[in-house]
DNA sequence: TGTACATCAGTGAACGCGCGTTCACTGATGTAC
DNA sequence: TGTACATCAGTGAACGCGCGTTCACTGATGTAC
């Protein structure tokens, strides 16, 4: 039975539970406790504890308390940018409706992760129309960008981008944060997050 | 000079500071830290040492430590009500998005109110169209009212409400969040928030 | 008018909590000669 | 092949922190007779 030989192995080297490093074991467990609780109380104890190494030993691999939350934001942000990209495979209005549906289907499947990506960043310098990290927003502008009438402005693009990316991360918020009931909100995604509401006019 | 006077009455009769209960004065300077620091590291402890009362005085007017934060979102939430129908007393579409930029505008002026106003509330047994606690919602829908087309279902007025409201919320959260850059995103919401832009289809 | 009493807002010491972080350490692993 | 040494991941005790909350208390205020 291989999966009493697994569990056997973990039994008989504990050690092997966090194969090829415990900086994997800790994010992994990270995003494993995001599952289960609230953004905000992923402590390193918690994790560690979980893990079954001591408090101290994730400061081998991490500098401080805040460099693992973000590097679980980063992980989620690639997770985000794929689900997008896939949904909006089929391109155009409807594609991009899609991927902004599938943006909302993200944060409600994974609510504290999602929360932890996008709390408050700390304030950087970005030139006027850059991007925020985790190219999210990147895929909105390509998304936006083939769907501008001939002759639109940066300002224009920017915008409606502005507009669609409100729209989906405002329906996710009110959702996660109990402002709306979920099942009612959940079933509108299509109908709201549509390629008629997101008509770049 | 008037000023001095007061200041010297405050320090004759420190008491003075929270005439009127001293709940009023707690609920007072919550306000004013939230102007400057987050929701989150609001803590009863910093309100007493601010008001200059013992640690424990505040349980003779708040239960527990949760219940000053809410009665701060209360607050709030009736700010933000009222600024909302004062925007949108043209009526209209116009005065409608005029109420969406105020919304907008709430939220970038008291950041950290806003996001208190509107962390995870319990989870609630609303009725499937009920609104939550706060009564914006209630704006929201009776401005989407006047708007829809006649033979509208619940449904439409539903969706349309939600679309609003997720839009403007949206926008204000990618703001503070700072997911978005605040001048150039501060100088765009009424072309983002537009009549056009919440066009209830 | 004066005395006895109840009420109740605020005090300050104390509690246990979980946290992030430091420190000197152990003990296994690999490498140089 | 064997010995000396450096490296470095993980340990466990300890630190100080601010927090929410409890408890028995004080002392002013008002009220009943």
């Amino acid at each position: 039975m291989v999966s009493n030989a697994n569990s056997v192995n973990i039994n008989a080297d504990e050690r092997s539970y966090h194969h090829g490093g415990l900086r994997e074991a800790a994010l992994a467990e990270g995003l494993r406790l995001l599952e289960s609780c609230d953004a905000d109380a992923l402590s390193l104890r918690q994790i560690a504890r979980n893990v079954g190494v001591s408090a101290t030993a994730l400061y081998r691999h991490f500098p401080d308390k805040n460099s693992l939350p973000s590097a679980l934001a980063g992980i989620g942000f690639a997770q985000l940018a794929e689900e997008l990209s896939r949904a909006g495979l089929r391109g155009g209005a409807e594609g991009f409706a899609a991927s902004g549906q599938a943006y909302v289907r993200f944060a409600v499947a994974r609510p504290s992760l999602f929360r932890l990506m996008f709390a408050k960043m700390p304030a950087e310098s970005h030139p006027e129309f850059d991007n925020p990290p985790g190219s999210a927003a990147h895929l909105l502008q390509r998304g936006i960008r083939g769907m501008m009438p001939p002759g639109s402005t940066p300002h224009d693009h920017y915008a409606a981008m502005l507009r669609a990316w409100s729209l989906v991360h405002g329906l996710a918020m009110l959702i996660l944060d109990r402002q709306v009931d979920e099942q009612a909100a959940v079933a509108m995604i299509d109908r709201i997050v549509s390629a008629d509401s997101i008509n770049v006019g």
